[in-house]
DNA sequence: CTACAAAACGACCGACCGTTCGTAAATATT
DNA sequence: AATATTTACGAACGGTCGGTCGTTTTGTAG
């Protein structure tokens, strides 16, 4: 929020701290995120988060909010600009290990990590990411079924695909840094185009692709 | 270990820990798991796990191997009892799926848990489960070569197909617990099936399979 | 310049953590 | 039965955590 053109005072405090507080939970995990760690590392003092977040789950709820939006901004808002179709689904893939391999910064996925971390503790957080995940899954879905509904595909559920997508995206992100990126993310590619070239009514179409 | 046919007495109390510990890490994390809550949950001290286990990331270390032991145990070995080819290389798709459908045990996989959690944490512990990762997929690409060598399959490189197969087991357990077991299974192996009937030579082989 | 409101600060609290240590109980040995 | 040795125990320590509160600093308006 802007006054005449000037920041408020607290607003650029707000942002700077979301960014770092995301980057400090992708790497400790969500629950590990501490305050502490997230004020000393900003130069501010640890209570003055409270004055923007009544409590450490807020500003967890917070960082859910932010990390969804930069992926909205940086990975869906690009590959929608794909024509429709087979093509569009593998932008998305494309554009998700792209969005991995450009920021060498470490942690990998949040939402991948954080879905792991909550897998088993109900709650407002779990609650959440379930949301989350099931409006991504959902998203993937229509991209399958649009290039099925295109022509572009035969005998195949949307479902499964959207699953099989979204499964290499995971997987890539999660064996990156062990097994290292080059080996990881060529695999995650190769098997993606493998699978389309097998289902895809004309290979033509994925001539384009690398 | 056993002395003249009975348990020396620490050796009961030694498996009952790595069991309730492997539960809580699987459920709050390796690096959440708290020594108090275990010795708490077996009605034992907790100055008395550091008679078995030096430190915590001792102990953390044997809950690994405890939970690779026993993956070998109900996953790795029945798998080997099927036929070598493609019809193994879905027999372990297959086990790894039914080894989470029959425990209802919250937490889902210990190793991709783990492997998430630990992702951008350097030390002892992210190298032994580097290390392990390294084995499973080395396994899971012999069994793919298996099934080229075999003639099952045509066109396809190995690698990429360990990793698919991989992607979706992990995949399955991460969303399980979020969108319903029923559907995410079932996509797990559909998706997988639908692949495998792309690339298989003979696809009579893969009738039998669900 | 003064006065007011918002925001950041530093000190502090109770809770939980991993770890250590002296002691008591349980087992093994003579 | 008495001794020696292993094993488990409870209390306590230092440290970090999330959260609270009174004070001081900062920015704004009259």
């Amino acid at each position: 929020m802007t006054v005449d053109g000037r920041l408020v005072r607290g607003e650029r405090t707000r942002t700077a701290v979301l960014d770092q507080a995301l980057r400090l939970a992708t790497v400790n995990g969500l629950d590990g995120l501490s305050l502490s760690q997230v004020a000393d590392a900003l130069g501010v003092s640890k209570s003055g988060l409270f004055a923007h977040w009544r409590s450490k789950q807020a500003l967890q709820l917070a960082v859910i909010e932010h990390a969804r939006a930069q992926w909205t901004d940086e990975v869906i808002k690009p590959a929608l600009r794909s024509p429709r179709g087979v093509r569009r689904l593998w932008a998305l893939h494309d554009r998700r290990l792209a969005f991995y391999e450009a920021r060498v910064l470490p942690g990998g996925c949040f939402f991948a990590n954080a879905n792991f971390e909550f897998n088993a503790r109900p709650g407002v957080i779990r609650d959440r990411l379930g949301v989350q995940l099931d409006d991504w899954m959902a998203f993937l879905t229509r991209l399958a079924t649009e290039a099925v509904e295109n022509g572009d595909l035969r005998r195949v559920d949307p479902g499964p695909l959207a699953f099989l997508v979204e499964s290499l995206g995971v997987c890539a992100v999660m064996q990156a840094p062990v097994l290292g990126h080059d080996v990881t993310f060529r695999h995650a590619r190769r098997a993606l185009l493998d699978h389309l070239r097998a289902v895809t009514t004309d290979p033509s179409i994925l001539a384009e692709l690398s």
